[in-house]
DNA sequence: CCAGTTACGCTACGAGTCGTAGCGGAATCG
DNA sequence: CGATTCCGCTACGACTCGTAGCGTAACTGG
């Protein structure tokens, strides 16, 4: 395998020799996501990088095979705080705080900017779509099937008559795809009122929407 | 203004000399898209371009600013052709065809690794982002008032009390959201099942998906 | 303390792309 | 015909890419 480690210095248990640094990593890291920031995917040049980290340029590349695997891990980063779906004591409100939450995640620069692009490098990459959904994609799947189990035991959804994992993707689908689209193409925000009309429409469907705004 | 027209041949009412080749933006533009499903946006040069299209590399850059507004107009043209809704009977059956329909656009290789792209560059240039609204997005966002009237008229909807755009912004949201994310995200097929469960969770929501799949 | 091993910073390099300039010739209008 | 605009071609400096080579730093096991 080659040495190039590619996810965020996985210290491997004890070998010879100097260890990589980890302060280095987090400065890359770090300076990958604030270039992102200022200059977006397109500006994005390693040497840039490697001079906002204060490291060499190649230590850049004994780490990362190049700008799409570091960016990914850059933005990992910000996907890897745990996530949480505080009870807000319906369905309706639950969504709309998932919902709130993630729009926090997508309306930073850093991830408008690249979130994106590394997915339509994806297209025709499949080791980089797998890691993009292994670091922040499925981070957030799991909400879905926490929030309609919570929703079973209110007796606001009907009990499960068997497994269904397509089902939750489709809602996750739709979720997340509400938000991205709205952010990174309708190019508006999403606020209390946004979210609550999606959470309206989400549970009680299209005939929701013409009941006056709250 | 600049002499870039940057939109396909807007041939301006009558000019004194040599006109510009239609011709050749046509082959710019097929080559551009042929380009895109074999290298992607990343491995896309204007150089393999021109050569691709029998044309100079210059004459590239004496209509187009750059790539972006290039792949722009080259996706363009993909959503340029008629969008009809056809009448299917029914919110649901008219829901999940148009959800068909626009899977066949996103599903395509040169919009896969595009799209996402230049939607991401766009999240630093305003005109760009206009652009893209006025030549791919909003080409479809009259289907949903389209659609929506019909099912009014059919009684499946109640009537408006008040114009609500922003109604209609977020279903468009929605539904194309989560068929760019099943696409380019989670690498799922956009098939009539699929495009069913979506439609039912639209029209009576979540509860809808406990039902079995016919 | 001393080899062995691995990581780091630095410099240099060929290859490739970018976007532009300058030229001669071709097409169209008045 | 003259003016105007476009096209194809060549050439060019500037930049980025990704790698190689070297000396040095840090850490491990004997």
């Amino acid at each position: 395998m080659h040495p190039r480690t590619s996810f965020t210095a996985v210290t491997s248990p004890k070998r010879a020799g100097r260890p990589r640094s980890a302060a280095a990593d987090r400065a890359i890291l770090d300076a990958t996501r604030a270039a992102l920031a200022e200059v977006g995917w397109g500006g994005l040049t390693l040497g840039d990088v490697a001079a906002r980290a204060g490291v060499a340029k190649t230590t850049l590349y004994r780490r990362w095979a190049g700008k799409n695997e570091l960016v990914v891990d850059a933005l990992a980063a910000l996907f890897e705080e745990q996530l949480d779906l505080p009870d807000l004591g319906g369905l309706e409100a639950d969504i709309q705080g998932v919902v709130l939450r993630f729009a926090e995640l997508i309306e930073r620069p850093e991830t408008r900017t690249a979130l994106m692009a590394v997915v339509a490098e994806a297209a025709q990459d499949d080791a980089l779509r797998l890691r993009i959904r292994e670091a922040i994609v499925d981070r957030q799947k799991h909400l879905v099937l926490l929030g309609r189990r919570r929703a079973q035991q209110r007796g606001e959804l009907p009990p499960d008559k068997a497994e269904d994992p397509a089902r939750d993707d489709l809602i996750f689908d739709v979720i997340a795809g509400a938000v991205v689209h709205r952010v990174m193409v309708s190019s508006g925000p999403v606020d209390r009122e946004w979210a609550l009309r999606l959470a309206r429409l989400l549970v009680d469907g299209l005939g929701a929407l013409h009941l006056p705004p709250p």
